[in-house]
DNA sequence: CCTTAAAATTTGCAGATATCAAACGCCGGT
DNA sequence: ACCGGCGTTTGATATCTGCAAATTTTAAGG
């Protein structure tokens, strides 16, 4: 992820649009604390090419704007960001729309149930409800750290289903299907079958295509204009989604799911 | 908020120390968006005071580094900001050791409970759960947005009871104690006799001092070294928490919750 | 307590770059 | 077709950034 920007400096010029360097400079600095989960002056400036004197400057500043704070000798990500991530949370339409409805299909199923939002070709976690039954918190955990691709989870490929063709398209060639499990679609023509599929049924699924064990159903919410605005699912062990319940069941208590935020979004109006 | 920094350009390289400009800009960007909720290039730029074309420059660097989406034409924060909060949070010591237990003090209680940690004088949410009877949600959902001040609130006052002298001085020297009722401490003496009586009784009360009509308790939680790391709260409306059960019920169960995250910490392990 | 090494912070300087003004292009409305 | 508002691009220059090296602080031993 370090590699990126060219070799700025001499002669690059070229042609792209103009962009703010230090800016850039300081996602990186953000980045490689996220990375390395905080550290020394010394450890961040090994890891990106710059000096010291200058990554002290740009960590100074970040301690100073609030994004970064020092604790004993290391730099890390200020608690902040926690209250940035809710106040974007906050103002996310399906997330005020679809909470409590995920809150009561993972109290009906037991299991795990997600509200998921897309952008940049990635998901979000955008709510989370543990079932009673629920398990791999250590997994839910990462996933909700970093924005997944959407090839390998149910919720995914709902949403890129119902993505407008040019957009899916665009995100299919920009993005390399890393396979994950023997069952991951790898190819771009498969997962376009797939897609169709998923179109004609109303609803994806996961068959441990993420994590070997794991299964999952997903159904795309679409928004007032008909765009899909993310997408629910839930994921359970293999050894209790099967045959109808993985089948009928679940997506039919997924897709209801989906429908009744929908129905949320159409009826409710989240002022500012 | 938007106040702050000296009016740069001219003559104010006085004395402070070096910082990147360019950084603070865009952390003013930031700021700006998240205060109007997202807008227009104009928007934006007629609330900072930089031309257009360089409000562009930092929106586009800002989208291209992933901080920053536009969607029709309005600019927004992204939901990468709720991914690393995510991240920031998994990697506080207090919240893994921590929620469970105030899962259960919620569930027992019935009513909102909380864990908060401190930084730079203000209070974060770094947890909720809500019990069977909890209220006011729009007030937590915006206390979970916002960093607030610690001398109004339960939590706030266990924390800043037990934070070193120096670092309390300096807090309470650097803050105006905002009125937000009748009750609300803002005399800088009367806190530190509070505080005093906090350290004595080992629990923190706030009766309708932020908000009429609603009471809390709050604990401070303890590291292995002795110093604060942050504290415990449950809130309820002041009719179903008072006599007894505000005086002697509440604070013994809320510390209890503190000491069992103390004694999490103690013995956890929660590596990198 | 003193010595030494490592890490953090400060500073001068020269080259890179952010900012402004102004021009340009793109709509939607009349 | 004309106009007005908004977004985007560009050239030029004063300003700021980033390196190198000096200086201070902190940590570790002896």
């Amino acid at each position: 992820m370090t590699a990126g920007s060219p070799r700025n400096g001499t002669e690059n010029e070229r042609d792209g649009p103009r962009r703010i360097k230090s800016v850039c400079t300081a996602a990186t600095v953000i980045d490689v604390i996220k990375q390395q989960q905080g550290g020394s002056l010394t450890d961040i400036s090994q890891e990106l090419e710059l000096t010291k004197g200058t990554v002290h400057t740009y960590l100074q500043t970040l301690v100073d704007c609030g994004f970064v704070t020092r604790e004993n000798g290391e730099y890390r990500l200020s608690f902040q960001f926690i209250a940035l991530g809710e106040h974007v949370r906050n103002e996310t339409d399906l997330y005020m729309a679809g909470h409590s409805e995920v809150d009561a299909l993972a109290e009906r199923t037991g299991e795990y149930a997600h509200l998921i939002g897309e952008e940049r070709g990635r998901e979000t976690v955008l709510y989370e409800s543990r079932g009673e039954f629920a398990v791999a918190m250590d997994y839910h955990l990462r996933m909700r750290e970093t924005p997944q691709h959407l090839h390998d989870t149910a919720a995914g490929k709902a949403i890129l289903a119902h993505v407008p063709t040019d957009r899916r398209d665009e995100i299919i060639a920009n993005q390399e299907f890393e396979r994950q499990t023997a069952n991951t679609i790898t190819d771009a023509a498969e997962l376009r079958e797939t897609l169709a599929d998923i179109r004609e049924r109303g609803y994806a699924v996961n068959d441990e295509e993420e994590i070997r064990g794991m299964r999952a159903v997903g159904a795309p919410v679409l928004g007032p204009d008909e765009t899909v605005v993310g997408a629910v699912s839930v994921t359970a062990p293999t050894s209790r989604l099967k045959d109808e319940r993985f089948r009928t069941e679940m997506p039919e208590q997924v897709m209801e799911t989906a429908n009744l935020i929908e129905v949320n979004l159409e009826t409710a109006r989240f002022d500012s």
